[in-house]
DNA sequence: TATGAATGAGCATTCATTCAT
DNA sequence: GATGAATGAATGCTCATTCAT
């Protein structure tokens, strides 16, 4: 089938969005040109901003691909202990196919402090985040498998502290060995 | 005693890094100007150049200036439990104070991805902030202060892993009740 | 009966004149963009450039649908002391209902020291309206309704300028009752 | 003497000031480009925003330029006809020797529809104007020199339009005998 | 030491124009 | 006839850096 007009449109868009996206997980948003982004999917810049009147929109654009793809993976089956441990397996899977979603999240993380629109989406990601983990965490509070005593929220939130702590922030700025070793000592606590 | 040419040429030194050292923190490197650091100082750009040649050296002086703020964090006294009950509260008092260390810092490991002289250090105050916690956690682990199969090394890797999520990636990306619930939780699995 | 073809796309043609006529109206040379022309008309640009292929193209229609709006101020009926007060009345009447017009005109006018083919359209203009003041004025010197000694030539000459002077430069530029007191003076040492 | 700094630098201030004025008065608002004005300069368009913030305020410092050019006719010594008499003579000799300057009031007049801080300065030109020829043209009156019944106000204010007509648009847009032709008319008609 | 003045290279954005469909 | 998509060449403005004084 011949792709409609809107339909090839609507693919430029996303291979701008993506372009974008891969240039700011490498360049970070102080190294960001439209120039770029519209040369690495080999259009003029004048193309770009046909599909995105400013840089701003640009971005916001790119915004709404890295949560959707954070999103994704919060998605799974299986008995509780059972998804967490398929998160936390998604989650390694992901830093190694897709570094670049990580480098992005930090960035995106950074820039909230600027950006009250973009720390209201963070934020609402967060509480997604959060609420997922509780669901899993309850049913594993009540039949043991976490420590007597431990409150579940309290533990969603240490649990998301410390993978932001490991993901959000490269690796490149730590010794290597600790990431693998913060990471099994995590799921040891959690008795996964 | 009047001070030294090189005294006070050292205090404008210090002054400049300081201002940069603010910008950075509320503007991050993309907003970072040498201009506003030399405005903020009451110098013309020019006199920034004179001491510092380009803006990387600056950002290089930046970088010392905050890994030694940091390291201060570090120096306590007291049993092992007192002086990492001691590092939480200092970190926390830290935040509530100086709250620019922690954007700063941040905005250097997302920056480390960039630049290897940068990695490098960030990796050597990383070594420095795991052997210190070492010492405190290996006597906690003797103890039995610490629950019984818990790897020393690991636990501080997950210490650091989740005050890096927590203080290196800016409140505004989260919740903000979620980030006392983690630090409680943390010291609570610590036992103290 | 079904427009022909070429019917509509006369209509179209004038649309689009018209159109740009308004936009030069409002937002002078320097804000006319062909953009907001065939928008205005409910058209791609690209449709634009189908009937006027360069923006030029454009302008000179507009040139004609002025120049001819302005031509159809001097026809008139009656003596030559009525279609003389009828040409001023004219020209006030064409102020308050088309003001577009004279903006338009004076946009011309400046732009014909950079465009011959624009300034030679003009004199042309000129030389009509001369030429038709002339043969009202002629006769009422005979009258001796013009004061003695005033070369009818000379007189036209002085009340185009002095009309160009108050319609084709905008009111925004003059003390507003200025005007109305100009042009009553001019009437009445015409004796009209 | 040696030029201070501030005199070397205000001059330089000047220069831009006043190719931006050349430049206006030849290509108009419409092609007026900051890197022509620094070019006609010898400076870098960088130069020029040291200089001038923007664009805005570099036509701002023109717009003063031209208007103080224009209030330099104003200044006259001798009876009130001789007054009037020089103010005339003036007017043709600048429109010699500066043709720029009714090019550029020109340009002004027709850009204070869309700029209403530009329209208030041209008023109080306006204004001037009229209370300068007022001076003159009142004691003309009682003398007789004025034909009878004519009020001086109206008499000034079709003075100035029709100075307008004539000077500030350009003669490429009118038969080149007729300026001439309206200007002796209206010298007549006011017996000097 | 310090600065006013200057600049090259670059940046996001604009705009008339083109062309395949 | 009409349009969505694309672009080359600007355009106003910025910024780290240089240099004569």
């Amino acid at each position: 089938m011949i792709p409609t007009p809107t339909a090839r449109s609507d693919r430029k868009r996303k291979e701008l969005v993506d372009a974008a996206y891969q240039r700011l997980a490498s360049a970070g948003f102080e190294g960001l040109r439209t120039r770029d982004v519209a040369g690495a999917v080999g259009v003029n810049v004048a193309t770009l901003h046909y599909y995105f009147p400013t840089k701003e929109a640009l971005i916001r654009a790119v915004v709404g691909h890295a949560m959707s793809r954070f999103a994704s993976t919060l998605s799974a089956e299986g008995t509780p202990a059972q998804q967490l441990r398929a998160h936390f397996a998604g989650l390694r899977r992901l830093v190694r196919t897709e570094p670049q979603l990580m480098a992005v999240m930090g960035e995106l993380a950074l820039r909230s402090t600027r950006d009250p629109a973009l720390a209201a989406i963070l934020r609402q990601g967060d509480d997604a985040w959060h609420a997922w983990l509780l669901r899993l965490l309850g049913p594993a509070a009540k039949d043991g498998a976490l420590p007597a005593g431990r409150n579940p929220s309290d533990v969603a939130a240490l649990v998301m502290a410390t993978l932001r702590g490991l993901y959000m922030l490269p690796p490149e700025s730590r010794n290597p060995k600790r990431g693998e070793q913060a990471l099994r000592e995590l799921e040891r606590s959690l008795g996964i």
